[in-house]
DNA sequence: TCCGCAAAAGAGAGCGATTGCATTGTCGGC
DNA sequence: GCCGACAATGCAATCGCTCTCTTTTGCGGA
């Protein structure tokens, strides 16, 4: 005799059990301050007694929203996206809406997949980061969801971005060395658009000012303390050391100090290293890392209101959102 | 002259198309060899015509079914946790099963918001790390979805439990050190269960052989490299300086080196340090991080293996899945 | 030519909510 | 005492699929 499975309660049973229809029911789950007070209290009390618990799939189809974002990121380690991420999940979750997390890592086809997933699900706003294939593009725009690229500001977004010149970033690390008086950078490089955008932006403004080319180094996503021990190696076999070392995250930079100090180097006397994004270990490693920071909370909080705002199919109020970035100047250059 | 908003395909749109009913169009994107080879490909030309993509919330609503699992760890930055999710979300999502990722912090009122958002979703699985509370409890055991426990192996688990003895490493970590002579350690404890029954079984081990107890550390979750400055300084204020450090990250673990090192301390030699979870810094940093290796990509296939197997409503075939543990001795300890 | 069977396709009843519209109840003003 | 306004609630169609049960089709054997 194995206990009967007992169905899961639906609004029905509520609405039997407090003695009135489904409509109102479901008014005081969506919307509590449209049913009188005693009628209220009867359904409060029939859904505790019931353990009910609404169903997502059934009032999304309904109501065509789904309360759901998805949020594609290449990696989840080492990302200078965390910060984002947290805040973006944080506060969607307080709000009752759910984050369908996808890793797209540098694959075409896996990044397709997810945002046909994430259509699937007919989620209310896409949170992306990375290329737009021509297929994504085809799908995204017939759909209701936003599309919000972020970390990122294209010419033409497709629906809107939030985000920070890279090009710019690459140019003001360029200016501070040279303000400091900096003379051969050597500049690491992951692959991937805005790591791309970030060294043109360096070189120009490095050559511009009459400087030789910075020697140059290449990683792979995503720039991580486990590329330092190539680079450094790499670093020491050129003809001419360079006195910097312009890193395309804070985890790179960390990992590259490790190596200098380990070899014996001073950080940064004889060798100076910039990281970017100014994650929490920035501030806390010695030396402490001179970073550019984004502020990636405010960029979740932005795209944020930008998905409260929107109306399905609609274009978004402002296609873009520079947040802008801030050179922290720190000991390690 | 506004475009008319197209309003986004249905099954049935596609059915018209290729001319048949909407329950053939279903049975090929479910299960596509049971139509004959003419009608699929009329279906999938179809499909590809009208850019038709199905809507996951009706069919699950049909089917109950979600192809949706909920992901709910505390912190997402320098959590041991991210091999797991990785691992997770990457063979899920290639297996078209959809992530939910929520962050459960160390507060349990979000943790049931969130266990209940998951139930609201009707996700096939739950896979949680942390701290039962009776409403967890009770809202789960009614759900068909699978719970699975990961990270540990409670001894009555709800559904299943998919980790390893965090007592038992904790009783490793103490014999090791004892093997290598050390005779003065100190326990960095990060709030939890988990950390907590690491430090019981470190702590009864090194006793229950005439030892004095270490000394010790509490951090707050996460076991960050942004504490190792307060524990370092901490450390300097002992009566006795311990000759070895026991962390529960390699993040923490991490930290504490950089500082001794700033310090002018040599590693291991002055003073000695063993992480947690074996991170890929574990074995990169300078010098490489004694750690205790846990599989945490395995951790994630067993639970995917589990909730492939998984029948609603039904027990688990197996409660406990212990991967084990690795205490990997490099040069830091 | 006809029958039996298996394979393929169709019909249609749900799945559990939401929501526009209709209905009922209450109350104040005249 | 009646009417209009408004608040509260109910009715029932609808969302887009799945899946069981039937019906149709195709084909080989007698």
């Amino acid at each position: 005799m194995s206990a009967p499975i007992e169905k899961t309660p639906t609004l029905d049973d509520v609405a039997l059990m407090a003695g009135v229809s489904t409509a109102t029911v479901s008014r005081f789950i969506n919307n509590p301050e449209v049913v009188a007070k005693g009628t209220a209290e009867r359904i409060s009390s029939a859904i505790a007694a019931t353990g009910y618990i609404p169903n997502l799939l059934a009032g999304g189809l309904a109501s065509s929203k789904s309360k759901m974002v998805a949020v594609l990121i290449p990696y989840l380690t080492d990302s200078i996206f965390n910060d984002t991420i947290q805040t973006m999940v944080e506060e969607l979750s307080a709000a009752g809406t759910t984050v369908m997390l996808g890793l797209t890592g540098v694959s075409e086809k896996r990044t397709e997949d997810l945002i046909r997933a994430a259509l699937s699900r007919r989620v209310d706003a896409i949170i992306f980061t990375g290329p737009v294939t021509p297929q994504v593009d085809a799908m995204v725009r017939r759909s209701p969801a936003l599309f919000i690229q972020v970390w990122d500001l294209p010419e033409d977004p497709i629906g809107m971005a939030v985000g920070f010149s890279h090009h710019a970033a690459g140019r003001d690390i360029a200016r501070f060395l040279m303000s400091r008086g900096y003379r051969r950078p050597h500049v690491v490089t992951a692959e991937g658009a805005r790591a791309n955008m970030r060294r043109a932006g360096f070189v120009e403004e490095w050559q511009s000012t009459g400087h030789e080319p910075p020697s140059e180094s290449t990683v792979k996503v995503p720039s991580s303390f486990g590329h330092a021990r190539r680079i450094f190696a790499e670093i020491r076999r050129l003809p001419e050391t360079p006195d910097v070392v312009v890193c395309g995250s804070d985890y790179l930079a960390q990992g590259v100090i490790v190596e200098a100090l380990a070899a014996g180097l001073r950080v940064p006397e004889d060798i100076a290293v910039v990281g970017f994004g100014n994650s929490s270990i920035a501030g806390e490693m010695r030396p402490t890392i001179t970073s550019v920071e984004v502020d990636g909370a405010r960029i979740a909080r932005e795209a944020i209101a930008a998905i409260r705002k929107h109306r399905p199919h609609q274009p978004p109020a402002e296609r873009w959102v520079d947040v802008g970035f801030r050179l922290v100047a720190r000991e390690s250059a």
